[in-house]
RNA sequence: GCCCUCGUAGCUCAGUUGGAUAGAGCGGCCCCCUCCUAAGGGGCAGGUCGGACGUUCGAAUCGUCUCGAGGGCACCA
């Protein structure tokens, strides 16, 4: 709709150029179409008259005048009027709505894809944990938020690809390994032998104990067997990997999550990537030695201060990796990017883009995208829960997904804005009570199937056919404001994938499910009338389809009774 | 000290990229089942959009300053 109405709003600029009322070469402003506030207002606004008004130095009502005069007859249209400073409101026939059902019919659950992303390739990086101790809520927050822009991507005509990067060899690895290790000798957390950095958490006894007993573990795709060698450090650490690796994709398993990819940070190495990364930074001249070091020249790309590359013992830092790992997406033709991390890790944004635009192998600017989510906190029962890796206190995924289920998790980690920090309250996700927004939306699409159901018990017939031909009966405010909210679906879905928000779908679902709800209370649908009634029919079917179709989107169900 | 994000109703949060009278849920008060699930609906009360100055036809939204919360500022990952 909103398309449509810029078309037509465009040509009357031109036509008022032809008629020298505004000058040919006039730039043109970036006005918007936007959706009216208040019904008074129309359906749709446009502020072009005012933009255009400074531009051509004219007063904005009379221009706004020219414009209305200018506008093409389009059958979606029923009347323009000016308003205000300069706004010129479109007034949407019933036709256009009723068209909009029909579209929601026919295209079923296609209704609300588009192909604008054209069939490039966009690479989702997301969760990208590292296999040293089970998923908490943070990890639930970024893969919720991962998985929905990946299935927004695909909504709009994207090819995704969802990456899942770990560390399988460094640093922290190596801990795990020798924590693993001490727990296989029986040395407890608290005992004088416990490595100093040693994960505590209860997992890492049953990993031992695992390993000890020479279980065997399937993950990505290979299967590891615990030697029982408490000596083998090597061996503990694959076998430790792959056991934490499966127990994480199980948790994602369960949480609705699924990847393509998993990307090893080893493979950076043994392919050789990290040295090409590394070369075609010093080829470029980005880079100079001091101090036994090698230093990449962040500054030339904005960043406060340059950053030590390879270290003066031979290794290299963090991001050298992270920038080999990047360019490797852009060879795989990832023509757009999207890096879902928490917001503590922002520092390393800045230099990990310095190294890809240093590379100057073409990357634009603005690649990757960053999707940066703030921390949670975890409330129960009005008290903070405190979450620490090391000392083993621990609010895993798993027990979020156990006690709140699945549905209430992913939308109470998706419902807000990523850049806020959330207060996550176990009480009330887990309440499966009308305090529960998610149930609140779920509600609406079982209402409409309990509705399906009764009909035929109660003697009524159901031709959606006919409700189709008899729309023009839905002549209520209140099926009116139902029509509008169906009608915005197609546009907040290319919202929320352009803009990488999936909140705002969340939050519009709940006004969908409220205009449905209100409908429901205030008129029976199963009437005598038969034209009525199909009408009646064939817009909650209509309405049920759109909620089925956004809670999909959100990962969430759409549950035919509750 | 420097950088990033945030600050909107008692609480938790939206606010369509600068638009018209700032919204919702929860909590509080009042009302609605002879009726398709009341896991619902309607209404009332509740605001200096942290504060100040600026930009312009117009600011919660943009800029500068300031206060507050969180995070980042290692040859750690």
């Amino acid at each position: 709709m909103k398309a449509q109405l810029r078309e037509l709003v465009l040509q009357a600029i031109k036509s008022l150029q032809n008629d020298t009322i505004l000058p040919a070469d006039l730039a043109l402003p970036g006005f918007v179409i936007e959706r009216a506030r208040s019904r008074e207002h129309g359906d749709f606004a446009c502020n072009v008259a005012m933009l255009l008004a400074k531009l051509a130095r004219a007063n904005p009502r009379e221009l706004a005048e020219k414009l209305v005069a200018a506008l093409p007859a389009n059958a979606l249209v029923e009347k323009v009027e000016i308003a205000g400073p300069g706004f010129i409101n479109f007034y949407l026939s019933p036709d256009a709505y009723h068209a909009e059902v029909r579209q929601i019919f026919d295209r079923g659950d296609a209704y609300g894809r588009s192909e604008s992303g054209a069939g490039k390739t966009v690479g989702v990086e997301f969760v990208s944990a590292n296999p040293t101790g089970p998923l908490h809520v943070g990890h639930g927050r970024n893969a919720v938020i991962g998985d929905c822009l990946s299935r927004l991507f695909d909504a709009t005509g994207w090819n995704v690809k969802r990456e899942f990067y770990y560390n399988d060899a460094g640093v922290q690895i190596a801990n795990l390994a020798i924590s693993v290790q001490a727990r296989a000798r029986g040395i407890l957390p608290d005992d004088s032998g416990w490595p100093e950095k040693g994960y505590r958490g209860d997992y890492i006894a049953d990993v031992a104990r695992a390993y000890l007993d020479r279980e065997s573990v399937v993950a990505d795709g290979e299967t590891v067997v615990g030697e029982g060698d408490v000596d083998n450090l090597d061996a503990i650490r694959r076998f430790a990997v792959a056991s934490l690796r499966r127990e994480q994709d199980l948790d994602l398993k369960a949480f609705g999550v699924g990847f393509d990819v998993y990307f090893l940070e080893s493979s950076l190495y043994s392919d050789g990537k990290v040295e090409e990364a590394v070369k075609g930074l010093v080829d470029h001249g980005h880079t100079y030695e001091s101090e036994g070091a090698l230093w990449l020249r962040t500054t030339d790309y904005g960043d406060d201060k340059d950053r030590v590359m390879r270290k003066s013992d031979g290794t290299y830092t963090y991001f050298v990796p992270d920038v080999a790992y990047h360019l490797s997406k852009w060879q795989r033709g990832y023509e757009n990017a999207v890096t879902v991390l928490g917001s503590d890790h922002h520092g390393t944004l800045a230099r990990v883009k310095a190294g890809l635009q240093a590379l100057d192998v073409g990357i634009p600017k603005g690649w990757p995208h960053y999707v940066l989510y703030q921390m949670i906190t975890v409330m129960r029962g009005g008290e903070e829960v405190k979450i620490s890796k090391r000392a083993g206190s621990y609010l895993t995924l798993r027990d979020l997904i156990d006690e709140a289920g699945r549905d209430a998790t992913r939308y109470f980690l998706i419902a807000r804005k990523t850049d806020s920090q959330l207060i996550f309250d176990i009480d009330l996700a887990r309440s499966q009570s009308n305090d529960n927004p998610v149930y609140y939306i779920q509600y609406a699409h079982a209402r409409v199937c309990s509705v399906l159901r009764q009909a035929p018990e109660k003697g009524f017939t159901v031709d959606l056919q006919e409700g189709l031909a008899h729309l023009d009966r839905l002549d209520t405010e209140h099926e009116q404001i139902l029509l509008t909210e169906l009608s915005k679906y197609p546009e907040l879905v290319e919202a929320a994938a352009a803009n990488l928000e999936p909140h705002i779908l969340a939050a519009w679902l709940r006004e969908l499910a409220n205009a449905f709800h209100t409908y429901y209370n205030s008129y029976q649908f199963l009437v005598d009338d038969a034209a009525l009634r199909n009408a009646r029919l064939a817009l909650v079917v209509a309405t049920r389809q759109v909620l089925k179709n956004g809670l999909g989107l959100l990962g969430l169900s759409a549950p035919e009774s509750m």
